[in-house]
DNA sequence: CGTGAAGTTGAGTATGCTCAACGGTGGTGG
DNA sequence: CCACCACCGTTGAGCATACTCAACTTCACG
């Protein structure tokens, strides 16, 4: 992981603050192989190069907000960011947490339909909106690739559905630690321990329960066996298979 | 809605019966403005009829379990589907239901992600998924319309995620009513009274809760004059405004 | 009409929420 | 350097929303 110059953090009033592009930011990309630009060749990457800014944001940095005009797309390349909704009384929905290779932005009205913002110290690469379908339309491998990327976090939404609908506090929390698992591993992290960057309160507003009822149900898996919480937001999992089982509802 | 002839109906073994395409049938379609052909001209859908093959189903038959070999998408062209996912211990929760024009099928495994089935009488537009995918290639509209599509189910699905994990069982049923009738405007349906064709246990299992505890809501909304059931599974929403406001949480 | 499925209503309960107190921890400033 | 403070996490007690189990009604379809 990236570490982050305090220096750097845009102030309240400019909260993604986009750095100069570098001469070939996209050549040197760390995560390539995990966000959509994957299957672009180097003369494209050349091209995407050119439209492409840094951003760097400390934690609760606002990265856009629900309704405000979409102008632009981004790759995370580095942290935590949590994308949410709410409700006018304060509720709110934690609809995903983003990391390095996420791909967020993906619009289909002119305003972002949620807020985005950063859980920890976060970098992201930024594309211009009406720029990138410029070239979406003359690289059908990269539109390919959006529709993927797409269908993909369609299919996860779906099944997040599924556990906010039908599942139990304990199942909810032993999907989300292994689904957390699952994808620090996907991007060649070590899923156990698995680092968990993100509050109680985060968890709860992602799965549908109260900080209170986290933090129970955390303390109910670790003195059952299952789990252990070490220090720097890791937890162990003690238990895989049975985690597993757990989150499946058997 | 168009009424279908009870003998073309398909037996448990082959629920999913593609009839013989018509000459040019997609010329003829009349939910073409709402689907992903929308974007194709006169030679592209000739090209696309040719792959293009109907489906009806009776109540309750499965159009695809989850699991299986996603070899088709489809289009609904009348009637109502559900889909769902299913726990090991049968809990289930609906993910959507799919009215005319609505797109299923998309798929980023070889698998499908979901089960579909049948809520009413139901025609669907069948076609090949490597098939259209070579279309797909050669008609950016379409890939275009196909990325449209899924962002635009993917912000559907983020929506349902704030409905399931935020809201109470009124807010759930008063949005629930509410989106139904917009969608039924939406295609050039009457959306007040609107038309709900699901059982109260589909409700249910799409809101999160139990067929018992959408009865009561439904009878809570009536007793308070928001909403009046009519015969035919007619819900007339008497104070739209009101309904509303419910919905979001005011 | 008879039958079975779907819907409604009631009584009691449990899961997870609310309100509250307390402990740990990291950042800040005297 | 350390004391303070704010924030986060944990735990407890009581409660409310929605669930479970059950009976009864309505409706569609023979």
């Amino acid at each position: 992981m990236a570490s982050f110059d305090v220096d750097k953090i845009a102030p309240a009033t400019e909260p993604a603050r986009a750095l100069a592009g570098e001469h070939e930011p996209c050549q040197g990309c760390t995560v390539r192989h995990l966000t959509v630009c994957a299957p672009l060749a180097d003369e494209e990457l050349h091209e995407i190069s050119q439209i492409a800014q840094t951003v760097e944001l400390s934690p609760g940095d606002p990265l856009f907000d629900e309704g405000e005009p979409a102008r632009h797309v981004f790759n995370v390349t580095a942290g935590t960011l949590r994308v949410y909704k709410l409700l006018a009384d304060g509720r709110r929905q934690v609809i995903g947490f983003l990391f390095a290779g996420d791909f967020v932005g993906l619009a289909n009205n002119e305003t972002y339909a949620y807020s985005a913002d950063a859980v920890t110290h976060a970098a992201l690469c930024r594309f211009p909106r009406t720029r990138l379908e410029n070239l979406l339309g003359r690289y059908p491998k990269l539109q390919t690739r959006m529709l993927s990327v797409a269908s993909h976090e369609l299919a996860v939404a779906q099944e997040q559905m599924l556990v906010l609908g039908r599942k139990t506090a304990k199942e909810k929390i032993a999907t989300f630690l292994h689904t957390l698992s699952r994808r620090a591993e996907a991007r060649g992290q070590n899923g156990n321990p698995v680092h968990v960057p993100m509050s109680r309160t985060d968890i709860g507003d992602y799965l549908g329960l109260t900080t209170e009822t986290v933090s129970r149900t955390f303390t109910q898996l670790r003195t059952r066996g299952y789990i252990a919480l070490r220090s720097g937001g890791k937890v162990e999992i003690t238990a895989p298979e049975s985690l597993r089982e757990i989150a499946e509802g058997l």
